[in-house]
Parts: structure tokens; sequence; C-alpha cells
DNA sequence: ATTTTGCGAAACCGATTAGTTGCATATATA
DNA sequence: TATATATGCAACTAATCGGTTTCGCAAAAT
């Protein structure tokens, strides 16, 4: 039982869930209508992406509503700000190139 | 062999590789000193790593050296996008309560 | 009160994974 | 030329994964 998001997000089933629920709450037999599985492994799924708090549940009734932990999401991004700096420079480089290139032209 | 860039990062080993071969290409050998493993082990890794092209290769005479294809990179960034408009959006609303907070005091 | 509906949990199965061990190959070095 | 070094690759193994089937429970509908 790993269950980080990175091993969350590593499934593509996942990741279309997150992405379903996004912006509305949903029940698991509503989200299983949107792909070609079962509601039993929609359920898993859900129960992973609870485990490492990527999504919250909502009781309502014998229904239970499915949503984004949005904040969540940002350690992904926290994450990748280490290599953003990175690509950030990269990218001042091509512009000194560029603009060297028109410097040269003229 | 799925292979995509979210199944390369869920491992945390290949993480701790990207990290490593970020700022400067590493050989297999001297990646693997910074970790409890085999060098093949670390060679699998990059060969994951090098199939989904996070990481390109540069032969050295005997010695390949492993470096981060950063550009790659943004393509997770690119899918947290449509989640970085969520969370900007609570951010907003977060300020509007702030500052309404603020007015009553006043 | 009985049936239907919405759900999670457990048991099982085939596929995949990460790691190890044992090679083979090519480039240095003595 | 013989040896040491740097590396990739294939075969094997235990663990994990995603999916299905079956079950039990609680809430709603009849």
């Amino acid at each position: 039982m790993r269950r980080d998001i990175f091993q969350a997000i590593a499934d593509p089933t996942r990741r279309a869930i997150i992405t379903l629920i996004a912006l509305q709450a949903m029940t698991p037999n509503a989200i299983a209508d949107n792909f070609h599985t079962t509601r039993q492994s929609v359920s898993k799924h859900l129960r992973i992406l609870t485990e490492c708090e990527l999504v919250k549940q909502e009781q309502q009734g014998r229904e239970i509503y499915y949503s984004l932990e949005v904040e969540k999401m940002k350690e992904i991004d926290k994450w990748l700000n280490q290599f953003r700096k990175i690509w950030e420079t990269r990218f001042n480089q091509l512009d000194k190139v560029l603009s060297t290139m028109k410097k040269q032209k003229k």
C-alpha cells in the first residue's frame, strides 16, 4: 500500500475520475456511467483517491457524493516547482538567442 | 507497456533520479551510488524514463550520461492547468471573504 | 413488510512491476 | 594482449495492481 498522490494519478481511469468530479460532486454510480467499467471498479479507485486525500466524500442518504480536494492537487504543482525554475531559465536562454539573431539580421 | 509520464513519475526512485539529473547529466553508476539499490535496477528505471522521453542519453566513450528532458516535464504542468483554474477561483473567493471581513471590522 | 437501489468489502485472477542474478558487449588500462 | 570497468539485456521472482464476481448492509421505494 504505497498510496501517494503520484501513484494515484498514474492510472488513466483515476485521472479521468479526477477531471470528472473536479467541477461537481458525483456518486460512484454516476461516475461509473462515464466509463466502460463496473461500479465496483470505480469504487476501488475512489478508495485509493480518498486514502491519499485527493478526494472527499459527503454522504447524503444512501448516496455518497465524491468531490475533488483541489488543495491536494497543489502538491503535484509544488513538486514541479523545482523543474519550473529550470525550464524558465532555458526559455530565457532561447530568448537571448532569438534577440541575438534579430540583431544579426539588422 | 503503458509507459506514459504519469506512470513514470509514480515510482519514488524514478522521481529521485529525475531530481538528481535535473541540473547535471550523470552516468548510471553515479546515479546508483545515491540509492540503496543495484546499478541494474537504476538502469531499468532509466530505460523507462528514456522510453517516455523524460530523459535523454549522451554516450561518451564507454560512459553514458543521462540528463532530464525538461520540456517533457511541462506535460504534467499542462495537465495540472485545468485544476489551476479551480484553485485560483477558490483563492479569489477566499479573497472576497477576507475583504468582506475587513469591511465589517470598519 | 417486501423489494429495489446505492454502496463498500472480501475473495479471487491474470497482468504488470520493481528488484535480483547472471550474462554479453564495448571501451579503457596495465 | 590480458584485465578491469561501464553498461544494457534477458530470465526469474515476489509483490502489487486493476478488474470481476459475490456478498452484506443500509436507505429508499413499493
